[in-house]
DNA sequence: TGGTATAGTATACAAAAGGATACTAAAGGA
DNA sequence: TCCTTTAGTATCCTTTTGTATACTATACCA
């Protein structure tokens, strides 16, 4: 048994996916590539402008998520994966299965609370 | 192209992950085996005794793992990874060598703002 | 008799995340 | 002239997370 290594790089991932609404952004622009900022609004019914803008940003902080700005009136932002928020997408993937596949076991849990 | 299915599966692994301390807790004890109270507190510089009892607390209602007690005085109380713990391990390790695969993208974005 | 060790709980507080609501500019249409 | 549309800001508030500190029981040891 070696001494664990610098354990903790599992942050780095994880501080970037963490927000509210960022996991939906993130699964809804691989599948559906480039979106404008309203495309994105009206498929997350509950977000508030402020909370999409403010996620987008992080993900745009972090060179995830790409944002181009059409000098238009009315205005036209769009926004799409980068090369490198696309290298998330195997542990996006990873979750969503884990996700589908204990459904089963949070619904036994459920039980038991109601007994 | 098919409709979206129910996105957000990803919302349930990164919820119980989620957590200042859990994904260290996590690796400790999936490489370390067993252990007492205070030896993860021992290995956790920084972490308070209720942060610790905290964590550990939601990650055991997750069944992720479990807590044995001993009924001596001093008290011994152990952890170890359940089963069902165990198999969040791949969305771990892919996090975790996502972290240090991209180590090299963070310093070039620290560079750039020190410019 | 007092100190040590273990695994906690209780209380108060600080900081971060998220939400509700109102406001903006500027072109085009009725 | 006013309304609509788009992609935001600004302000304030609530909830969730995390931190600091002090306190507990009880057996053993000197």
């Amino acid at each position: 048994m070696e001494k664990e290594p610098e354990l903790c790089r599992v942050d780095d991932a994880l501080g970037i996916l963490v927000g509210k609404w960022k996991p939906i952004i993130l699964l809804y622009l691989l599948k559906n590539g480039t979106q404008r900022f309203s495309e994105l609004k009206r498929s997350m019914p509950g977000i508030t402008q402020k909370m999409l803008t403010n996620q987008l940003r992080e993900l745009e902080d972090e060179d995830i998520i790409q944002r181009v700005v059409y000098p238009q009136v009315p205005p036209k932002v769009e926004y799409s994966i980068t090369d490198y928020g696309r290298s998330l997408e195997p542990i996006l993937e990873a979750m969503h299965e884990w996700g589908t596949k204990h459904t089963l076991h949070k619904m036994k849990k459920l039980k038991q609370k109601k007994v």
